[in-house]
DNA sequence: ATCCTATATCGCAAATATACGATAATAGAA
DNA sequence: TTCTATTATCGTATATTTGCGATATAGGAT
């Protein structure tokens, strides 16, 4: 079977999901980290940049989109990316948020 | 093709999405929710309170307590998990010193 | 010993993700 | 216009994830 049940959660855990999902892949922490230090680049510096192709880094570079993290400017030939400050603050505060709540446990130690 | 390039990228960048490929399904998450929420609990009854069978939730147990985030403890017959406090703190880090890395962007926006 | 409960694991099916080459599409340069 | 550079998308192969039922395993209870 294998139906997804992604649907079948409440959509703050979805959304974590979705958040975490887009970095769940080293090449895309990569990518995210690269935008950071060279502030905004093309494709192609992506690519120089990782031991990707051009169809798999535009890919990736999809994914990041898909869900905001980044952004593209169509910039002539080229597509011109940068971190979307608004939406990666934004994933920040719900993944901080989710990951800094208390576990402190009374009682005995599981 | 698609062999996969994970081990291409470095530790840190590694470290980062294994975290959050962990964090990946709302179902884990749900369970991350529950088990902070329960302090403890055994698997039924998580099974209890996700829609989905005792052999998916048992599996998604299985890669939560794989990355770290959670220790079962072999209690008779039942297994009592719970966050595993000291990797959870040490991850939330991680992710958040990812997260919270400054992307003000100089000159011209993207 | 037999039964019951709880859990993990196996085997399988379906869905997604990863990766690449080839090709299309677009826009500037010659 | 033709050429070149850049990027997106298509098609395809493979790998991984998700999900479940069935089964194995372990420990208590009767």
């Amino acid at each position: 079977m294998a139906i997804t049940k992604v649907k079948e959660f409440n959509t703050k855990e979805r959304k974590i999901a979705e958040i975490c999902k887009a970095l769940a892949h080293p090449a895309r922490i990569a990518i995210i980290n690269f935008l950071i230090k060279q502030r905004e680049c093309i494709c192609s510096d992506v690519v120089n940049e990782l031991p990707l192709s051009q169809s798999t880094v535009s890919q990736h570079l999809k994914e990041l989109k898909n869900v905001g993290l980044i952004k593209g400017d169509i910039d002539g030939p080229r597509v011109c990316y940068c971190i979307d400050q608004e939406k990666w603050d934004e994933a920040g505060k719900i993944i901080n948020l989710f990951l800094s709540q208390e576990t402190i446990q009374a009682g005995k130690p599981c």
